[in-house]
DNA sequence: CAGTGGTCTAGACCACTGA
DNA sequence: CAGTGGTCTAGACCACTGA
């Protein structure tokens, strides 16, 4: 399961809260119950310095931080206003599968169909950043939870960027694990969609054919190089993307 | 189209970068350049002062906002730590229909279907928070970019929330926009599912029942309250959800 | 011009960690 | 104990805005 939110409050701990956040849970608190409408000019820096007691880079860091949690909008020479929030927005965090698996409590099994070198396709060579007709690698991997299939994952990596890829035990190791090793800090484009169930993804998933999959594409730059493209295909009674959003 | 991305970049402005930023960004390249492992001890505070002739607390801001975008880890009384990168993370930002397609430049059209006072089952209304059997908005609403039908969008709304809900005219304002207005700074749930069109959203989708559809269903909570249960019905086809994770 | 936010400094006290 | 990060302060200079 992808699962998603944002971290907004900190540890709770014995310890006083400090005074930045003191003031930062005043403003918030203030805002959530209404006291500024959208737009609505809110107290200055050296209002909150004279009504806390605290410096000013105090209040400041209090209503930075605000502004970076999108609560408020901040205008140099101007002002402090209530955000107007035209949208709703939340963290999405793609996880790798198998720790998810496993902190559900349950059994994952990965079951490998494809782990070889193939020459890639023209449009494949140019996603990946190779010259056509270069080598890529290939592994068609079957996800399972419980021994139900969860997730079929067709992938394809540039070799320059994880020469070692092919001898993996993929049964031990998800190829989304042993890549971010390899190629850490990277960048990610994903695209989430429903379609139909190939034949093939059928087959491996063991669902029919034409059935509504959730089905993730992502590609990953690391330090500017291509480093991988993979479709992630998920029978849709199976698996949803879940998410929250809390201000 | 739902957009997704994270604002990590400052505005480019002709003025010269804040000494903050500067350390920020040159922490920033060294990481994303490999100079550090994941895990590996980062400069410290004094390090970073030393080096570049800033104050302790310009040093911190930038290893602090480095800490809250999830690119290092800061243990008190042991140092700074490149992160792990576990997961990829990326801001969703689930948008008002309506101005995802005027921002196309395209046509939007909604037809309304429904738009009525209904007796809440037992289930709904445990979910609006409101008493069983109690009365609630229901409003079900087909939406056109350029007269293709798109979004088929089946909501509830707990009427002490918007009183004036049923007398908007939703052929000029989306549910959205207008739940916004009524009940602003929220917090939602959702859920992203693929499965297969209902006889009737396949009707009022003009597509095949049983095509696989993107499904968001979302609950929306304003101070404490819940406000609506939205679920939006996209055609596989037309429909997908693009994101970026760029630490 | 007064008021606003953006940022920096030099120093301070503290809690925490590991040798 | 020395080194680390967490935080605060009192003051400063600046750019920007709108009256």
């Amino acid at each position: 399961m992808v699962s998603a939110g944002n971290s907004s409050g900190r540890l709770a701990s014995n310890r006083a809260a400090a005074p930045y956040a003191k003031v930062k849970q005043f403003v918030k608190d203030q805002l959530a119950g209404g006291r500024w409408a959208p737009g609505a000019l809110m107290p200055s820096e050296a209002e909150l310095v004279a009504q806390f007691g605290v410096s000013r880079m105090t209040a400041n860091r209090a209503l930075r931080e605000l502004q970076n949690e999108g609560l408020v909008d901040r205008v140099q020479g101007v002002g402090t206003f209530a955000a107007q929030l035209h949208s709703v927005s939340s963290t999405l965090t793609i996880r790798d599968l198998h720790s998810e698996i496993v902190e559900r409590g349950h059994r994952h099994h990965a079951q490998v169909h494809i782990a070889r070198e193939e020459r890639a396709t023209d449009a494949l060579a140019q996603r990946l950043g190779i010259s056509d007709g270069a080598t890529v690698f290939h592994t068609l991997i079957v996800h399972h939870e419980n021994d139900v299939p969860l997730q079929c994952e067709d992938r394809y990596v540039n070799p320059a960027c994880a020469p070692g890829y092919l001898d993996v035990d993929f049964s031990r190791t998800t190829p989304t694990q042993y890549l971010l090793e390899v190629a850490p800090l990277w960048e990610a484009q994903y695209s989430i969609e429903a379609s139909a169930a190939t034949a093939e993804e059928s087959r491996l998933l063991g669902i029919d054919a034409g059935e509504p999959c959730l089905v993730l594409v992502r590609r990953t730059v690391s330090r500017g190089v291509p480093v991988t493209i993979a479709r992630m295909v998920h029978p849709g009674s199976l698996y949803q993307i879940d998410g929250k959003f809390k201000p």
